[in-house]
RNA sequence: GGAGGGGUGGCAGAGCGGUCAAAUGCAACGGACUGUAAAUCCGUCGACUUUCGUCUACGAUGGUUCGAAUCCAUCCCCCUCCA
């Protein structure tokens, strides 16, 4: 293992958080000496308000500056109003659609939430701070930049970058447009560093390029060393992306996804994820991380079940936590139902179609699917299989106050009485 | 501006006048096996009704046909080469 000095980088390396470093000796040294010093190193993350929260993929690097922060450093967040308005173009083949102004303000909004669930914004010396990059894009003169930051840029330089190489080997289009956000976000670094004194941006392994982009501008445009540290993409055995569940991204912010599915994406996880995920989505200490990671076969629920109480905890709280895992506990173990289940209203003295029941608590996207699945015995009333697909439930159904809809093994819900 | 190629279901990619709700693959979903895992196997995979059937869908709009994703016209968008 690489050597390093500073408290941070050991933390990464440790937990399996690093992907690549622009100078990687460079960048210890500078932290070791601000954590000698007692003095606040600066880094940033960037995310634009493409979507309303943030999901369980960009949490890696958000927990990053977690770290970065409980070692001493002040993290700052970047909403990117303006580089929303381009779209990054790293691994897309389409331009993105345009974003309306409300939308993107109710983005930023959403945004700004999911970070504070695991940042501390207090006005302490290293309190995270947020920042828009639209502040300093929206009055900037279009000449003067060019001028400015394009003389900085060879476009022979550009056309060799992933996010446009792949774009046009693929042959898809790529706008001038798009084109133009590795400046953007180079800029974003420059301008942080004049702020904020900030040298370090951290991100998914994703942003090299516009990564890169910043830290060559910092040098050539203003004789600054910068310095950019990624985040493996996590992906599946598979392959695949981590963070989708049945389709659906796994929110961060609560409004978008309940606890009870939060925690039981983790607890879905893959045995071959268990290790990895405990290092990065939990605070855990590595050698209870060790201990856990050592399971096997059956033994290994015990440590997915700590990953999925611990991610939960941290990213809705104790209260959301200990109700997700008892409602998982009492559906799962014992076979009754927890309290923690999505709900349905419905009029049981009036009686409602399996049908509709199955189609309003959208387990289902069509009557014809409900349908398809009662013929594979998909769809269970009180845990025994549906025959009749025109089965009205009704209070003679009731058990226990309540009548249990499941769909699968895994998604369940309830009509109280 | 000129020449050629192309726009099909979540994606990839066939089809090129009826047998096309549209092959195949991936993804997704259900079942079996298990450990609320992975792998594997089986099944499903536009909507409404499920028996027949009806409706919407192959870039957009018109047209030719008994009948079009498939032919024609106009338009929009993309790619490649030339200027």
């Amino acid at each position: 293992m690489l050597e390093v000095k500073s408290e941070f980088l050991n933390i990464m390396l440790e937990r399996g958080f690093f992907n690549q470093c622009t100078n990687l000796e460079g960048f210890d040294a500078y932290l070791h000496e601000c954590e000698q010093k007692g003095v606040p190193a600066v880094g940033y993350l960037g995310s634009d308000p493409t979507g309303d929260s943030l999901h369980v993929g960009h949490i890696v690097p958000v927990m990053m500056m977690r770290w970065f922060q409980k070692c001493g450093h002040k993290p700052l967040t970047l909403v990117g109003g303006a580089t929303a308005r381009i779209g990054d173009p790293s691994g897309k083949d389409k331009l993105r659609p345009f974003l309306s102004e409300e939308t993107l303000k109710h983005n930023a909004e959403g945004l700004k939430k999911s970070f504070k669930t695991f940042l501390d914004f207090s006005n302490s010396r290293n309190g995270a701070e947020m920042v828009d990059n639209w502040d300093w894009f929206k009055d900037i003169n279009y000449l003067e930049f060019l001028r400015d930051i394009g003389t900085c840029y060879s476009v022979n330089h550009m056309l060799t970058m992933d996010s446009v190489k792949t774009r046009l080997e693929r042959e898809q289009p790529m706008s001038f447009l798009e084109f133009n956000y590795q400046l953007l976000q180079g800029y974003d670094f420059c301008v942080l560093n004049q702020r904020y004194g900030c040298r370090a941006q951290i991100a998914g392994a994703d942003q090299w390029g516009n990564i890169t982009s910043g830290t060559e501008l910092g040098r050539r445009r203003y004789n600054v060393e910068l310095f950019g540290f990624t985040s493996p993409i996590l992906t599946d055995s598979a392959g695949k992306k981590m963070g989708k569940s049945e389709g659906n991204a796994v929110w961060i912010n609560e409004e978008k996804l309940s606890s009870y599915d939060y925690f039981q994406y983790f607890r879905n996880i893959g045995d071959a994820e268990v290790a990895k995920c405990l290092a990065i989505f939990t605070d855990l200490p590595m050698d209870e991380v060790k201990r856990l990671s050592a399971l096997k076969d059956q033994e290994i629920n015990e440590a997915k079940k700590v990953l999925a109480y611990e991610a939960t905890k941290m990213c809705r709280g104790k209260q959301a936590a200990d109700a997700a895992l008892e409602t998982a506990v009492k559906t799962f173990e014992q076979g009754i139902s927890g309290d923690n289940l999505p709900v349905l209203n419905a009029d049981l003295k009036a009686g409602v179609s399996v049908l509709d029941a199955f189609l309003q608590l959208g387990f289902v996207s069509s009557k014809g699917e409900a349908r398809r699945l009662i013929k594979q015995a998909g769809l269970k009333l009180n845990d025994k299989p549906i025959e009749d697909e025109n089965y009205i439930i009704t209070t003679k159904d009731v058990i226990d106050g309540q009548v249990k809809l499941s769909q699968g093994k895994k998604k369940h819900a309830l009509i109280k009485a």
